[in-house]
RNA sequence: GGGCGGUUAGCUCAGUGGUAGAGCACUGGCCUUACACGCCGGCUGUCACAGGUUCGAAUCCUGUACCGCCCACCA
């Protein structure tokens, strides 16, 4: 006899079926199979992550599709794998370093390297550990990493192409750069923050003694770098002064005055210092005038031999010593406080210094045009698509991409130098020397990390070889991830998935919300408001939060994850266990799966539960279609508990303990439709789902079996439509008899009538075929109502003690001696009269409005009518009734 | 400066043209042998504000207010 424990025990459950699942093999793609294809990749986590509640959506939506799909029948790949996150892992081992009282320079490069290696094998089992505790259902045979020996090799291939393409160069030009890292970012890896500064207006004084001219900086410092000082061609007060040579405090050195259409004459006092060696802008101005770039910073953000007096200190200190000096000498105009925004290291949270230095950049405009057509044709669909606007205003105004990093982590750039001759190589294989046979010496830089997952959708499949995985698998179905990286990530790897792998790498891409916290804020470790995914799977189970991840993935909405919603959903959990348990206890010895009798031969409730299973089952295919997966749980749960739980196990109670063959049906029905539901919740809640439907007798013959026989729900068939099982008569019918029951249940808990109470309950004005409906339900009434009898007549005598209800058009009499209270009844009556009354006032207005009669549409005006009729009928029994109490 | 989103029950959120829903919370009654993480009832809303379109607006349009996000080389 198979039975269930009392209570559901996920931390002892889930482990055990996510180790089958692995040793069956249930999630392993097969690309000899002959069924339709199906196939995603995982974002993959930074390898030295830990999982948190971001990683728990992204993560639990895509294993829902991939979940459906594969009981849908598809040969499912979901590829997972981690990423070498160069920056970020770099900086995690160099803090471990830095609490030995060590850094990297200490170690040297190899040895570095080799530390990383270590820390990164052993992290890589924390967060696969960590995906393999949602219950991700991904291929662990194809899992992949940026750095394996393969994924480099695609990397260099990217690389030396696009370098024989001329959309890789080498140029010296201004970058952000870390003085903390101490390597350049490019543009996306420098966030922006709002900060308090001050504006200070400097007085450079003219060469030829006749006064000064001020200039307003947000930074004094950079004031040594200075090699011009600009205006706007068209300003009048300045336009005299154009070809005047300025002398630079400090320094010394002659500024010339130029005219730059750049400046804007409204800020500050409209003539701009120039820092070309500093400043992006000036960068820019410096090109177009032919000035000097003065470097005062260098990479440490320590001020250079050129800033004079202040060499060796670090930049922040100089800008107070600078002010200072330039306050005693009178050459400070006026300090403003100015809101401003600063660059700050992504990663580290350092102000970053704009530098030049020589870098290596892809050239992204015709990339980018490639990837903007992709869109346009519809080849690539954002989903929700307002996504596809940020798109097109990121690929249009985007700037080249500076791709090379100052550090140790990471792809080495595949160039050689040779000091011999000065060339250059640029290969995918280490050449053994130069033409010239000098000696190479390999480029140190290694490469931005998005510049290998920009190659996540192929390389992952064997790219650049013509492997069978590639060859079924690209272009992937679908991508799933947070709008966070759309420009980092989605965005590059339709650009690279164009040029390199001939195709886009994804038809749809389906972008997260970020999750909050019950507040609605952001989620960061310095407000202490972080929620830990793994805290929650400890303490209520993965499929908990999983179930209320997905409810709560609305389209385009930020998700304020809510410990009531957590709760409602535990309790969920709970409910499907208690209701699988009491199947399992009346199943009285069933052992197999029996058919389930001809569908018309069956009871009422049983067409009415399979009707119902067949509608939920399609409604959540379709919501699933279109990826709203909050519609899809909603439906599932409203179902299960309200509907199946509620009424159906409720009212089969009596069948199971009838004699046979009415208790055969009720087990089969019942054994049918919890099937069904248990594989329709599957993709949600994978490990309850399949604990409870492992101890099922005669598990769905439907299913898929990888080796022919139905070892797990994760390959069972989900469920369909069955269009031989719609029957609306049998749901109009429970609708009548759950208000009749309602009705009834109302009227004696207004009452307080004790559930012990039984009672008479007479029905009056019952047309033929309910009165027969009525009479073949009474028994359901009368369990679910807590009724002795249930009677039906023409016309039931008045009586004072009796409480009167109105369904449609049924009068509901309920006898309830010594309890009614006259004045109770007149007042709740007159209640439910004026509920009534405000809506037929609503309708009757909208009726007697002929133009809703004329432009509205005829079924909506039928609909009207028929509510009309439907409230009048009720009105004027009630007011018959509530006459009736009077007088 | 540009772009996007939000404002619905005490809380977290669904609802995109026919007169408002869910979960949690609250509340009354029940340990009715699947479930007290439960069962049966109940309460709760000028759908941010102001105009407009429409027979009809939470839903479409315009504007306002507040909240939030993204992008941005105005020092």
């Amino acid at each position: 006899m198979p039975e269930l424990a009392k209570g559901f025990d996920h931390a002892q459950v889930d482990p055990k079926w996510y180790a089958f699942w692995e040793e069956i093999g249930a999630f392993r793609a097969d690309p000899s199979s002959d069924r339709p294809r199906f196939s995603m990749v995982l974002p993959p986590p930074n390898v030295t992550g830990s999982l948190h509640i971001g990683h728990a959506l992204n993560h639990t939506l895509p294993d829902i599709i991939v979940r459906w799909k594969r009981m849908q029948g598809f040969d499912v790949l979901w590829l997972p794998g981690t990423d070498h996150a160069g920056i970020a892992t770099q900086n995690v081992v160099e803090k471990q370093l830095a609490q030995e009282g060590r850094t990297r320079h200490d170690l040297g490069r190899e040895a570095f390297e080799a530390r990383v290696w270590d820390w990164v094998r052993q992290s890589k089992q924390t967060i696969t550990g960590q995906m393999r505790k949602l219950g991700e259902s991904v291929d662990w045979s194809r899992e992949r990493f940026t750095l394996d020996e393969q994924l480099s090799r695609a990397v260099r291939r990217e690389f030396v192409t696009l370098y024989r393409d001329g959309l890789v160069y080498r140029d010296r030009y201004i970058v952000n750069w870390c003085p903390r890292c101490r390597t350049a970012l490019s543009d996306l890896e420098v966030v922006h923050r709002e900060t308090a500064g001050r504006l200070y207006y400097l007085r450079y004084p003219r060469v030829d003694g006749r006064g000064a001219v001020t200039v307003a900086t947000t930074r004094p410092e950079t004031m040594l770098g200075d090699t011009a000082v600009a205006v706007n061609p068209d300003d009048e007060r300045y336009r005299h002064l154009v070809g005047v040579r300025l002398r630079l405090p400090v320094i010394g050195r002659e500024l010339p005055v130029i005219a730059d259409a750049f400046v804007d004459p409204a800020f500050g006092t409209g003539a701009v210092k120039v820092t070309p060696a500093h400043d992006p802008n000036d960068f820019a101005m410096g090109n177009r005038h032919s000035l000097p770039a003065v470097a005062v910073i260098d990479e440490d953000g320590r001020m250079t031999a050129q800033a004079g007096p202040y060499a060796g200190q670090d930049r922040f200190k100089a800008r107070a010593a600078l002010v200072a000096d330039l306050e005693r000498d009178g050459l400070i105009e006026k300090v403003e406080e100015h809101r401003h925004a600063v660059g700050h290291c992504e990663r580290c949270g350092t102000v970053v210094e704009p530098l030049v230095s020589l870098q290596w950049w892809v050239k992204i405009a015709p990339l980018a045009a490639e990837a903007i057509r992709a869109v346009e044709e519809g080849r690539i669909r954002f989903v929700p698509e307002n996504w596809t606007r940020t798109y097109y205003e990121w690929m249009t105004n985007i700037h080249d991409w500076c791709i090379s990093r100052q550090l140790w982590w990471g792809h080495r750039i595949p160039a050689w130098y040779c000091d011999a001759c000065g060339g250059m190589i640029v290969a995918e294989e280490t050449p053994a020397a130069c033409a010239c046979g000098g000696a190479l010496r390999q480029e140190t830089d290694v490469l931005d990390t998005w510049f290998s997952s920009g190659l996540w959708p192929f390389s992952t499949l064997g790219w650049p070889d013509a492997t069978e995985d590639l060859a079924r698998y690209y272009p992937t179905s679908l991508l799933i991830t947070g709008f966070d990286i759309i420009f980092f990530w989605v965005a590059r790897m339709i650009m690279l998935g164009l040029r390199f792998a001939g195709d886009v790498p994804f038809r749809d891409v389906y972008i997260t919300a970020l999750v909050r916290d019950e507040r609605g804020q952001k989620m960061s470790k310095s407000k202490g408001n972080v929620v830990d995914p793994l805290k929650i799977i400890d303490d209520i189970g993965a499929d908990a939060l999983r179930f209320t991840l997905a409810s709560m993935a609305s389209p385009g909405m930020d998700i304020a994850l809510s410990e009531g919603r957590l709760t409602g959903y535990r309790q969920f959990i709970n409910k499907i266990w208690n209701a699988s348990r009491f199947l399992l206890m009346n199943l009285g010895g069933q052992t197999g799966r029996p058919a389930v009798p001809s569908f018309d031969s069956l009871a009422l409730i049983h067409r009415w539960v399979l009707h119902r299973v067949s509608q939920v089952a399609r409604d959540v295919g379709r919501a699933l279609t279109d990826y709203r997966f909050d519609v899809a749980a909603s439906l599932v749960y409203q179902f299960f508990w309200h509907e199946y739980a509620d009424w159906y196990i409720e009212m089969v109670k009596p069948h199971l303990q009838a004699d046979e063959p009415e208790r055969g049906q009720a087990v089969a029905v019942l054994l049918e439709v919890h099937d069904r539901l248990l594989r329709l919740l599957h993709p949600f809640i994978p490990f309850v789902t399949e604990e409870i439907w492992q101890t099922m007798p005669g598990r769905a013959a439907d299913g898929l079996a990888r080796d022919g026989v139905h070892r797990s729900i994760a390959l069972a068939a989900f469920p369909a439509y069955e269009p031989a099982w719609i029957d609306e008569e049998a749901a109009a019918a429970m609708a009548l008899l759950q208000e009749v029951t309602t009705a009834i249940r109302t009227a004696r808990a207004e009452r307080g009538v004790p559930p012990s109470r039984r009672l008479t309950v007479l029905i009056e004005g019952a047309d033929a075929g309910q009165a027969r409906l009525l009479s073949e339900g009474g028994e359901y009434i009368r369990r679910l109502a807590g009724l002795e009898r249930l009677e039906f007549a023409a016309s039931v005598p008045r009586s004072p003690d009796t409480v009167r209800q109105v369904v449609r058009q049924l009068q509901i009499h309920i006898p309830l001696a010594g309890i009614v209270d006259r004045e109770a009844e007149q007042q709740r009556i007159r209640k439910e009269l004026a509920r009534l009354e405000k809506q037929l006032a609503g309708i009757d207005a909208r009726l007697a409005n002929a133009d809703f009669r004329e432009r509205a549409d005829p079924d909506v005006v039928q609909e009207a009518e028929r509510q009309r009729g439907d409230l009048g009928l009720q009105h004027q029994k009630l007011e018959r009734i509530l006459a009736e109490l009077v007088g």
